[in-house]
DNA sequence: CGATAAACGAGACGGTACGTCGCGTCTTCTG
DNA sequence: CAGAAGACGCGACGTACCGTCTCGTTTATCG
């Protein structure tokens, strides 16, 4: 997350800052980010489509990316709580289960935001770092619980490579949502489930 | 390719365009990008480098993001001869004397070129398919032949899902250099191949 | 009760033009007309010397040649008060003492602005209301002055053609400045007195 | 005059210069300077309106200042023979025989093109002693010759300021023509060397 | 008479300034 | 004070023009 918790010495002088504008300019951002791609939206365009001046805007978000990354992070998050994962018995049920999650597939827009978002990477190497963490970094960590959970029931090889193979699904889903424009179908991940990450880990 | 098509009726006066000169440009904007990234590159600096006037890059390109999309588009191809692949006998040491070939080393400016141009991809949808026809396509080729080789031999199962695992190195590679912005070592490339490619197709 | 006369429907939104701006900007333009003239001027170079941003000189004049007619338009005016000027007795002494007027010194730059600004007139025929107005008029109206009191107290001829003769001296300076390129010297402008307007009026 | 004698060794190898073209052009730049003025004119309108390539426009002259210098150079050029000028016997005969000259007040396309000219002086320094050459001292020797003759058979003050007063009407001319944007009229001239020049050099 | 060398129309070239637009900041006024 | 509106400094974009160079063609003189 970009912009943070109250200080705790606030003193709440005049008038507080109104924070259900905050959803209203985010979401406003992520219509224009899937109109326009990263590139062609302007903050004006968001401002004015959120009726907010641009003050408003750059008061809560240090800069155009620092927006479009808070945006994409309050997208939708996967829920963090581990105990709400699914719990199927079997590594493959378990990662197949998470393919229903509305995270990873659930629509055009979020489609063309997310490509929107991957094209600010390199615009700002500094941010890669808070993309890391509010976009790839839980899922990943999913991935890993769920491994790891694998690994201590004896279900699967005891040597796997988490760290790499948590990560294999981000970067497929990445893959093929940036650079070949196709769809992240649920037959697309299970490939990469039964293809890939199923064979490397069994005994 | 962005610019092509001899026109019909080109009764062909006057001074001919420079076709030399397409090259010297194209390449120079390959340098900044790798350098830059593409919103740190300027029309001028690429001028400036390929000692030309703004208005000659005009002439060919109607834009900077065509320029970049020419650019990628003509990036040098590996080398598709097949012939010439290392056949060390094994599957993994055939793709870790990949990891020694120039497509690395060469390949690192052009993987800088990759993460430089991510930014615009959202916005040229037609750059994917440059930038999978000139950095991903051929690698990917490569793993599929030393794939099937290994199935042919009976090395491998023979049921491995060889697109999906010819995509992996690429996807990871990708990932590493846009999201986590750290360098392809050859010690990454080792464990995707140790921790992912060989478990799962190991019979 | 103040704004009785607002604009009719100016609402006056957002942060006001900063008008004090305008008189530097100005400033700045016939600084950089009076050394490098209209040709050599930049829009940059005014706005570097202004600490002004390009779009703030385009919000206010829609062209460089508008933003010169302003200027020159806006330079400071010869004081017109009569009562100020010399009064030596003679239409001689009169004449001379105005040489060491301010008027010659400080308008130094004034005709190295004149000067810059001719390669303009011809696109922009406002402008030489402009010049006129604030360059020459004043001037002519001075000569005007010391002329007819000349006639009046019986020193000169009483049928001199006042309105050319007052002429002279501003078309003299001028083309001097513009076409022999030459400093309008303290002797220069003796010879034009001595050798054309005194020998003209005497009786 | 810009150009000029053949290089004495000259080989005249090869295609002979076809100097009718150097009319065609000319001509051609002087509608341009009527059309447009001196700013507005580019070197390729030129070219297109004679049908003629740039290089041949600058294989004769070394820019578009050079050119335009001569296209108003030759123009008109006023009759240098001093033999052939009037001679009615007083100054002021002959000075207002020198009106009827088609060289001053021609038309409008001339009033166009001198103003045309002007304006380019601030923008080429180096240029204005070829103008002054060209345009304004061939008239005003005619006018030193003039006064000197009046001054030879006594007609006027030995000691009349020539030079100052040669220079007179051109001053008043340009000024009128550039500054005042009012035709050149014979009664304007009248009045010039009625209420200046022969009082002022009057016994 | 054919070779040759220069001039020709056309237009691409390297440069430089123009005028536009976007970012992130600052200022004014209203609630 | 926060918020809407919008001007500000900055800097890159894409265009137009200058003066040069290179095409392919035409024309005059020389061998």
């Amino acid at each position: 997350m970009t912009q943070l918790e109250t200080p705790p010495a606030a003193p709440k002088l005049g008038r507080k800052r109104d924070h259900t504008r905050d959803a209203e300019i985010l979401d406003a951002a992520l219509d224009v980010l899937a109109d326009t791609g990263y590139a062609g939206m302007t903050v004006d365009m968001v401002a004015a489509r959120a009726k907010a001046g641009k003050a408003t805007l750059y008061r809560r978000w240090a800069s155009k990316s620092e927006l479009v990354i808070d945006a994409v992070a309050c997208m939708k998050q996967i829920d963090p709580d581990f105990s709400k994962l699914p719990d199927t018995g079997s590594l493959r049920g378990d990662l197949v289960a998470m393919i229903k999650a509305p995270s990873i597939a659930e629509g055009e827009r979020k489609m063309r935001v997310f490509a929107g978002v991957m094209s600010m990477i390199s615009d700002a190497p500094e941010l890669t770092e808070s993309i890391h963490a509010a976009i790839v970094e839980p899922r990943m960590a999913v991935n890993r619980f769920l491994l790891q959970r694998a690994i201590d029931r004896g279900e699967i090889r005891a040597d796997a490579d988490v760290e790499t193979l948590a990560l294999i699904s981000q970067a497929m889903v990445s893959y093929r949502v940036l650079m070949l424009r196709e769809p992240v179908t649920r037959d697309f991940l299970v490939s990469v489930i039964d293809g890939v990450i199923i064979p490397a880990v069994r005994k």
